[in-house]
DNA sequence: GATCGCATGTAAGTGGTTACATGATTTA
DNA sequence: TAAATCATGTAACCACTTACATGCGATC
């Protein structure tokens, strides 16, 4: 049985994908999966270091002049098994903890004038996110028939923009209903 | 400066909404902010004996004959000002872990039909929260006009209906596309 | 001369969860 | 008679994050 810790499963995946440094995984995480993923550090060296205890990953390191050496991992037959374990699973549940929505929902506690700047804070920050996800989305359409692997990077990519779109629209929702809204 | 900690302040916040109980606050989560927030005993319990030593919340204890007595906290003047200091704030860059997405994107290292699958088993999740969702609506429709506190948790649940409008179209995108690729 | 990118790491702290303990009452 | 509801709590554990430390080379 797996262990319920996820972000060890990511980094098993991601040396999947090719053998890397912590320092190549923090990279790849916010280029590629930053939408539904994030890792720090202070997570990624101490995980790695139990790969090689566990026998998931093995170590080589690259000399480098005026640099720090680079530690590459790359993943094990015992690793691909650890996780092919974890993808069989039924995923968890997910336990939701929206901030912005929580600050939301208590919005009444503040001026009318805090709610609306609050969502068009959170709207820019969103116009940010498609910027990014439409250039991911012109990179990925091209080669995702190469390979089933390509597709499921597209198509994980997609529900990052159905999800975009619903959270634009509802932006527009709130702030015509909160225009709208006499004062008190 | 408020704390990083958010359940803190939902906690504040719904003791807000009216007097309550830790297992009140339990039942009122699942009821009405589920969609977006969770909270366990564990977490519940100690964060109100913190509020009483912070003078944030007061007590008053309900015997009960053949029942354990109810402990209901009641938030203070003090437990107002720093809820309303932290919705001020604007809300941190929320950092998102999709374990659905993680298992997704590796899912090429699985048999395609497990792909289905997967997508199956959350379309059918995603389809009891609909109906939870569409008798929320129902409810919260109604007085959504009476004060902008109405106002904000119909609109707080709405993002919930675009965010799951999403997710359902991704899930027929995704189930057709992977139907109709070819196996390796 | 400051900051950014490269590159690795750790120690202390945070913000929780899980599992357990208790026990009467009501419902299936 | 088993399980669910009511009701409170704690101790051990977990999965991280934050802040710090190091240091060279390149860019602004």
């Amino acid at each position: 049985m797996a262990k319920g810790n996820a972000s060890r499963y990511v980094l098993l995946g991601l040396l999947d994908w090719e053998p890397m440094s912590g320092y190549d995984i923090k990279k790849t995480v916010e280029k590629t999966i930053r939408d539904f993923w994030h890792e720090s550090y202070g997570n990624i060296y101490p995980t790695l270091k139990k790969f090689l205890a566990e026998g998931l990953a093995k170590k080589t390191v690259e000399r480098q002049q005026g640099r720090p050496d680079r530690i590459v991992y790359q993943i094990t037959a015992a690793g691909r098994r650890e996780l092919v374990d974890w993808l069989e699973e039924p995923p968890r549940p997910q336990r939701a903890r929206d901030e912005f929505l929580a600050k939301f929902i208590f919005g009444y506690l503040v001026p009318r004038q805090t709610n609306i700047e609050q969502i068009e804070h959170y709207r820019r920050k969103l116009d940010e996110r498609l910027e990014w996800y439409r250039e991911m989305e012109a990179l990925l359409k091209r080669d995702r028939l190469q390979s089933r692997k390509k597709l499921l990077e597209y198509l994980t990519l997609r529900q990052g923009g159905y999800v975009l779109e619903g959270h634009l629209r509802w932006c527009e929702e709130a702030l015509s209903a909160l225009r709208d809204y006499p004062d008190e």
